[in-house]
DNA sequence: CCGACTTTGTGCATGCGTTCACAAGCGGTA
DNA sequence: TACCGCTTGTGAACGCATGCACAAAGTCGG
């Protein structure tokens, strides 16, 4: 796993020309597909499977096969036609393009429950993301290590990722203070943040930020609950034709 | 369908058939972010605010004006021109339209870190998700409350999630658990499902399943970090007109 | 060496979602 | 009451992503 490491721009194997023309033209959609690839890649690499259709990688991965080809098609030509994949050098290669070669240290910021959880992943699933660091304002937490490594106070924040070239920052703070939180974030040169915290940012443009957004993945669900409670109590005019192919319970 | 329960329609205020029609229309996208314009109106609310412009709501959320109000169309017009929105008037609709007049019950399984902290956001962010049911594997752990419920064996899922009229269950095992969890949960006739483990869920087609998965996120971000490294690289020849502004810090 | 079969890679059409731009509608003012 | 300015709501254009269908390309068996 390496951690931290010196430097680490020319460590990593660094993407050809032709792949750097691609992976600017990679939808956004594709490359969150691409990781979910790879993630059933190498689990099929640990069983030892070596060969695999697109066939059969779209049905694990739970999207079309058509699409599959598509999105792989993006990264380049990697298959054998009349044969399908390499398990081993699709994945290296998606680990390429995904630019999962290179360590990214991360650092969470809010020692909460969530923090907790977060910093005891420990090095996160598939590694590669070395937890660095954590902050809290609780001067109570600082100096306590958590899943190893020891809470810093968040005044620190700009010196610590400076100092151990953090690349992505989690936010896991209250509410209140996430937008602080960014802010100290984004001076000390992080240009990727995960938010947890129930929050709009806002972020110059030259900083990418994703949401994880419990209370939104809730209410999306609660309204399809609700829709289907509706759609059920007006079945009489007579439904569309729009394949509810009904209740196929698969084991 | 409405598997189990004895009326629970009629409990919450109903849908007029205008809006049932509305509801099926509305992109999953926007669903999305309606969410997040309603606790964006319910700071606003709290904070005395009664009127709101397209303009300055949309920039508290973070999207396009037309966007917004694109959005909002799809739930019928309550807006009034040259003035604004009524602040109230659009987050009792937009909580009527997303289901959250009425209650949903959330049972979370498996209570390791993360189950941990989702138990004791006790009724999560916004309420109107109470966590009624825990589940674990671990006889240890059963019988023991976390966040105020006591915890259950994963054995009597079926059983306690229809007792306690669960409709959305969320799991937060280890993977390789999981898709037996969620079998268990959809034969207890739970239909709403948010996924914290990295795995592909087989579900039947009436189950709606929403996945959070850090490991993607994390990849997601990684690509980015890969991506701007490279152009960074590759500023010779002459960057395109794709505003890349450089650097601005916003303190 | 050849032919049949399999599976990839991709051009094209379709559909969805976003953005633009403007007419319609409402409050305030004289 | 009539006008003026402001903001909504939406028709229409655009662009991106998905899905289809097929040609290209490779393997395997004879």
């Amino acid at each position: 796993m390496a951690s931290q490491r010196g430097e680490g721009e020319t460590t990593t194997t660094p993407l050809e020309p032709a792949d750097r023309e691609r992976a600017r033209a990679i939808p956004e959609a594709a490359v969150a597909r691409l990781a979910v690839y790879l993630r059933v890649l190498s689990g099929m690499a640990d069983q030892g499977i070596n060969a695999v259709s697109s066939e059969e990688l779209s049905q694990a991965a739970g999207v079309n096969a058509a699409k599959l080809r598509k999105d792989l098609s993006y990264i380049g030509s990697y298959g054998t036609r009349g044969v399908g994949y390499d398990v081993e050098v699709l994945v290296s290669h998606i680990e390429r393009i995904l630019g999962l070669t290179r360590n990214h240290s991360v650092a969470v910021v809010g020692i909460g429950n969530l923090g907790h959880a977060l910093a005891n992943y420990g090095g996160f699933p598939g590694r590669g993301f070395p937890v660095t660091a954590l902050f809290d304002v609780d001067e109570d937490l600082v100096g306590i290590p958590v899943g190893g490594i020891p809470v810093s106070h968040i005044d620190d924040i700009t010196a610590v990722c400076v100092e151990r070239e953090v690349s992505i920052g989690v936010i896991a703070t209250p509410p209140p203070a996430a937008q602080s939180v960014c802010d100290r974030l984004v001076s000390a040169g992080v240009q990727c943040i995960l938010n947890f915290a129930p929050v709009v940012l806002q972020v110059p443009d030259n900083v990418e930020v994703r949401k994880v957004d419990l209370a939104v993945e809730m209410q999306i669900l609660s309204f399809h609950v609700a829709r289907r409670a509706d759609e059920a109590a007006s079945v009489s005019v007579g439904n569309n034709g729009l394949g509810v192919d009904g209740m196929v319970i698969r084991p």
